[in-house]
DNA sequence: TGCGGCTGACGTCAGCCCAA
DNA sequence: TTGGGCTGACGTCAGCCGCA
């Protein structure tokens, strides 16, 4: 039950854990935005309308989409995280 | 018919069996090596979102250390 | 000793390559499921720091709100 | 270089990766639990100092240690987090 | 309870890539 | 440049476990 033996029953369950916590992950950011968005208005300005979700893929990019990075396992959360 | 043609039925049964592995153990690598990607994919995604979590607790302990300093 | 030595000789040298694979496929394959248990453990231990970096902001972000209401 | 191919060196990157991000995390909970000890005496009296460190074990805890969990992945940081 | 689907483990072939 | 170390992929055997 918590380690089944098939591989798609082990995808299954990964992909589901990793979209909860990234929906938990997001509201929390949210909400910390939300709270500091007074005292810093131009912290977020520039980067809280790019979250168009595009780039935080829920599920394993395998199989289709040979782009968004085409490199292997290197996604980016991209929440005004590590931006150069 | 219960020499020659039982042998036959036994060896087509046989090579139905090996058939049906040959393709299944190809789907099982193929599964396992998704699975694999997804491993790797989900160490990515939860590391990003570590930075990302640690960068805002700072911040947040940043603002909370200065405004409780008044 | 051109035919039947060479001869000897390959058939030596490729059992030495077989033997040698052998193991070689032996030890890879102990290394891929060691590579494979890795990633699942770095899985469950990022899980868990993010479970506990998501209470701390939580927490912090309370008493932020809480000590700014003031 | 950023994706090897002896899967020695891929663990041995992957260990590196999570030593460094461990530290972070630990540094950072540290920071912030010191910064609300004033006001929450009371929250981490009897967490702070269980962090002797033996449960969140850096490596993938593969070879030996039969023991710690004995269940496969089950590993939990164990920072206050989680505890029933 | 027995059968069939998946998977673990093995040996072999082919190919990549780096140090001789 | 090339031989050898590792790994990807294949087919086969053995074994587990859910399901008819």
């Amino acid at each position: 039950m918590a380690n089944p033996r098939k591989f798609s029953e082990k995808i299954a369950l990964h992909t589901h854990r990793q979209a909860e916590e990234t929906a938990r992950f997001e509201q929390i950011m949210k909400e910390v935005s939300d709270a500091t968005a007074r005292v810093q208005p131009e912290r977020n300005a520039k980067y809280v309308l790019g979250v168009n979700s595009n780039e935080n893929l829920g599920s394993f990019q395998g199989g289709s989409l040979p782009n968004v990075s085409a490199g292997g396992p290197t996604i980016k959360t991209s929440h005004n995280a590590d931006m150069p | 018919n219960l020499g020659g043609g039982g042998n036959e039925d036994q060896a087509r049964k046989r090579e139905m069996r090996l058939l049906k592995n040959r393709e299944a153990a190809r789907e099982c690598r193929r599964k396992k090596k998704e699975y694999i990607k997804c491993l790797e994919n989900r160490v990515a995604v939860l590391e990003n979102q570590n930075k990302a979590l640690i960068d805002e607790l700072k911040s947040l302990k940043e603002l909370y250390c200065q405004q409780k300093g008044d």
